[in-house]
DNA sequence: CATTTCCTCACCCTTCTGAGGCAGGGACTC
DNA sequence: GAGTCCCTGCCTCAGAAGGGTGAGGAAATG
């Protein structure tokens, strides 16, 4: 009985790599692909995969708000999120929304495969670079979802006064917040900290 | 005679694809692959391909050198730019580097082949939403070399003190670039110039 | 109920930033 | 040789950013 495996990812030519790997295995079979977050649950809920692979950056639907759909209807589903490359935050974020792996797109055949296979058995899997940085910066107290937002503002080049009158808050909240962010992150000033933020998945592009 | 094929990308499940694809079409045979700029030149010299696929973010030489290289030794390589995101920056400079073309991944498979084969013929293709951000942008000027190094320090959270040590200038000069480097992208102040040169493909990640 | 976290706001103070204008020297082009 | 672009430097000055500290209310957590 093989492995019915479902692919996720916007990019046609990934999705098409994943098919001619998947066709090399005898005990593997790839039962359906999605483009977006929103044909991944519906194409779950038709095929109710053993594992499924799952891009993360995506247009209608990011990556864990379809896991967190499917994994609301089916706990039990195995999901590997394949990304390219994402920091850490996004990856805690995937693995607390119930991922069973995280895996870096551009690894070699073996590795993918060997994940799946575990994955299909119930094994966690965490990718070595991967779960350094979860333990390099898991201590770090995360931004709170104010501050995530005032981030978000400062990336799109708002000051301070533009981000208060856009939050509807105080200048000077804003202030507190953006120096609440820019201790957590450990940046230098405000640019800095965008770039961080950016890197580590805090926020997006 | 098909049209033999050098495909490079640091992603081997892309590769994958593309193998998958090319393996459908009669007229294409994919001769070598390279996961780096380093690679490509050393795989282009010993096959000479008809058509070069191109991605230009990789670890050990980027896309844009590696087209510059092989076309220092090759004029007439035909090299089609093959890529998730990047600024009009990168394509203008990708095509002046001598690509023939700006794909985005992620298009599907006709496309795809499609551009191949017409590049393959020696005429350019260009990505209709590439070549409106070209349309868009290529009145501005663009930032000199200096500026690009100014603004890679600010991306890194430096002050214009700092650049200014790092680039051994004065700060007033450091900041005369600010302010040319703002004027330039239209940007509101340091940390939006970061975000758009990152857009724009201006500067890395 | 006690504690903690988050969001809010306030005040003081120093430093940095960005707007504006100006100008010389070097390199390159026409 | 004239013109242009780039890099460099200088000045002023208002406004913004950032460091430090404190503190109150709301909500969640134990």
């Amino acid at each position: 009985m093989p492995i019915r495996i479902l692919c996720v990812d916007d990019h046609a030519l990934l999705r098409e790599g994943i098919a001619a790997l998947i066709a090399t295995q005898s005990d593997m079979t790839l039962v359906a692909e999605a483009s977006s977050g929103r044909e991944a649950v519906a194409q779950f809920r038709l095929h109710q995969p053993d594992v499924t692979l799952m891009d993360l950056q995506m247009g209608e639907m990011n990556g864990i708000d379809a896991i967190i759909a499917i994994r609301a209807e089916w706990p039990g589903a195995k999901i590997i999120v394949l990304t390219t490359y994402a920091g850490d935050v996004l990856a805690q974020r995937a693995l607390k929304a119930g991922a069973f792996a995280y895996v870096l797109k551009g690894l070699i055949r073996k590795d993918i495969l060997e994940t799946i296979r575990d994955v299909s058995r119930g094994l966690k899997r965490i990718e070595p670079n991967v779960a350094a940085d979860l333990a390099q910066h898991q201590a770090d107290t995360s931004l709170t979802p104010r501050e995530v937002q005032v981030l978000t503002l400062v990336a799109s080049g708002n000051s301070n006064k533009l981000i208060a009158a856009q939050l509807q808050i105080n200048e000077e909240t804003a202030k507190t917040h953006i120096k609440s962010i820019l201790a957590k992150l450990d940046a230098n000033d405000r640019t800095h900290a965008v770039i961080l933020g950016l890197r580590r998945g805090v926020i997006g592009f």
